[in-house]
RNA sequence: GGUCUCUUAGCUCAGCUGGAUAGAGCAACGGUUUUCUAAACCGUAGGUCGAAGGUUCGAGUCCUUCAGGGACUACCA
């Protein structure tokens, strides 16, 4: 990368001018901002020290002694303590005409040895997925995409929750109210389905509640001896006794969840190479926190329940199996993380999980480093915000919630309607059509959810639609659809070149080929942070360059042949970083729109 | 109460390890199409970066205090 050898020839300098004994690694440069004159700027104040002139002598110096060193620069200019540099045109040329044929261009060559498991989904089998779960979803997919990007071997998994309480809800809802009803009987999603005796018992619950207080009870009371929440418990119980016919209608109603999940995923575009179920790994945890009592990393209270004292550590004391031998949520998660090392051998494992549960991943951290695994430091958090409505918190059993099934079916309609307004794409066949809709709305709503930084809460008002254009998806897939027609109507070019010596770059299409040039750097960056919010603004500047240039320019009309072979070389390679950048984010692009 | 976290334009958000005059999109206002897709382009207007101190040649960015939001602090998952 230029960039590299900038700062080599910057610590050469340095060393020959003031011998400063500079590294290039401790060297830094920043790209030139668009209201100066320049590609990349070097900042002087930290080295007046050794200089001992002021900034601008200082800058003018070190100027000059890189005109002579190397013949990588054309000019450069000083203002004040910032030192401009202006690379030659040669690089830029050069850069276009090699990497418009690398397919793979940004992307760092595998490397077996740095394995990473990815978890992400995880959801309860008692309702279908809402706006929270979708956030969750896309960010996973995507942080696989930009780990594999940069060379990790990636593997993801989902941790399905289908145990508990929760789900004795909806099947007690069920079995008391549901007359033997079916998501083909009631032609309803099985997710839904069961979702929907969620929501029952949770208003059966909450009458009583009501009548115990209005005859007498507090309300603690009544939340606790519900008769409907006894009864729920009650099921739980059988449940873990393997009761036969609990048993039956619980894998029944999991199966009605995990048809209706399938089918939601699918539409996302999200799939996980293993399936954990927390009914089969819920009591592994056991066997740790066995280990940790011989090793007295954990003790033991007089009721037999499991404790560690993490108080030194800022924490607090925290249970990690109850009195009655039971399992409690961390119990299984040193046992399903335990699992998971045993079955992929990762030495990072990343958990997408809501920020609530910020906490909850200290302790298991923790509890991991303590127990000496050797898996410990490698967990690792990706905590995101929650998606908040305007009248805040979405909460399923209070329906305040943007369910997953209908916000996509709503943006594939906003497409729908899009598109048949303006009329273009009159004469393709209603599947293609159909394809275009779906690929525009799940570009609209993934962009709109992957673009801001994962670990800050976001808002979304559904009254106000998700937009397509400015800063939005489709106005990148319609960028990338606009750059196809050219190419289309270009004839043959993979046997384009041109000669540098004939062509010309203007300021926009220079501005074009700089953002090109710095996609790499992007894909790394985005790895290091775990952000495809990076790629968003990354290739949203990318579209916006070109539409600038497309604006300004002809590609296909321009007379100098050299010129017109470079203008087509910088569309193919927009294009393909285009589609390269939106496949990290899991969007995909229209050849039109 | 304690711990963590957030606060940037009317709204939704960018702002890389501290660097030049804080940026986009939407909304508002104005302009651009006989020429490769106007879901576009160009422009105008809009800001004490929650407040006050501090560190620094330099602070939206780091530190402290305060104010206001949110999360967590269960023998729930």
């Amino acid at each position: 990368m230029v960039q590299d050898l900038i700062k080599e020839q910057l610590s050469l300098s340095l060393q020959k001018l003031y011998g400063a004994t500079l590294s290039a690694e401790d060297i830094s440069i920043e790209q030139t901002s668009d209201d100066f004159e320049g590609d990349f700027t070097f900042v002087v104040f930290p080295f007046l020290k050794i200089s001992r002139k002021n900034p601008e002598q200082t800058a003018n110096d070190i100027g000059s002694e890189l005109l002579v060193q190397t013949e990588l620069f054309a000019s450069f200019n000083v203002i004040k303590g910032f030192l401009n540099l202006i690379v030659k045109e040669q690089i830029w040329l050069d850069f276009i005409s090699k990497e418009v044929h690398n397919s793979s261009f940004g992307f760092i060559e595998p490397n077996i040895n740095e394995a990473v498991l990815v978890e992400y989904s995880s959801p309860n089998t008692n309702k279908p997925l809402h706006l929270g779960h979708i956030r969750n979803n896309l960010l996973g997919f995507s942080v696989a995409q930009i780990l594999k990007a940069n060379g990790h071997k990636v593997f993801t998994c989902n941790l399905v929750n289908d145990r508990g309480i929760h789900i004795c809800k909806s099947m007690l809802a069920w079995m008391r109210f549901g007359n033997g009803e079916t998501p083909d009987s009631a032609q309803l999603k099985g997710d839904h389905l069961v979702g929907k005796y969620y929501v029952i018992f949770d208003k059966h619950y909450k009458k009583e509640i009501e009548d115990l207080i209005a005859s007498g009870h507090t309300e603690e009371e009544a939340k606790k001896n519900a008769p409907i929440i006894l009864a729920a418990q009650e099921l739980l119980l059988k449940w873990e006794q393997n009761d036969p016919e609990t048993i039956a209608v619980w894998e029944m109603m999991n199966n009605w969840v995990y048809a209706g999940f399938e089918k939601t995923y699918q539409k996302l575009g999200v799939q996980f190479d293993k399936y954990y179920y927390e009914s089969n790994t819920y009591l592994l945890g056991k066997e740790i926190v066995q280990e940790g009592l011989e090793t007295n990393v954990f003790y033991k209270k007089e009721n037999q329940s499991v404790w560690i004292d993490l108080s030194e550590d800022g924490l607090d004391q925290k249970l990690v199996l109850r009195g009655d031998g039971t399992s409690v949520y961390i119990t299984q998660d040193l046992g399903t993380a335990e699992l998971k090392y045993n079955d992929f051998n990762c030495n990072r494992s990343i958990y997408v999980v809501g920020n609530e549960q910020d906490y909850h991943f200290k302790v298991l951290q923790k509890i991991a480093q303590k127990l000496d695994k050797p898996y410990a430091d490698g967990i690792f958090h990706l905590s995101y915000g929650m998606v908040e409505l305007p009248e805040g918190k979405m909460k399923s059993r209070e329906g305040t919630v943007v369910d997953a099934d209908d916000l996509i079916a709503t943006m594939e309609e906003t497409a729908a309607e899009t598109t048949k307004a303006l009329g273009k794409m009159e004469g393709e066949s209603d599947s293609e059509l159909q394809n275009l809709y779906h690929t525009i709305g799940m570009g609209a709503l993934k962009y709109f959810l992957l673009k801001v930084d994962p670990k800050k809460k976001m808002m979304f008002n559904p009254a106000e639609s998700i937009d397509f254009q400015g800063n939005t998806g489709p106005f990148i897939q319609y960028t990338h659809a606009r750059i196809k027609s050219i190419l289309r109507n270009a004839g043959e070019i993979n046997a384009l070149s041109f000669d540098s010596s004939k062509v010309q770059l203007s300021k926009i299409e220079k501005n074009l080929l700089v953002k090109l040039y710095q996609y790499p750097l992007v894909i790394k960056e985005a790895g290091k942070d775990l952000s495809p919010g990076i790629i968003c603004n990354y290739v949203f500047d990318l579209a916006k360059a070109y539409s600038s240039f497309y604006h300004d320019h002809q590609v296909l009309n321009e007379s100098n042949l050299d010129q017109r072979a470079l203008r087509i070389l910088t569309c193919k390679l927009t294009a393909q970083v285009i589609q390269s950048g939106f496949g990290l984010l899991g969007i995909s692009v229209p050849e039109k729109m």
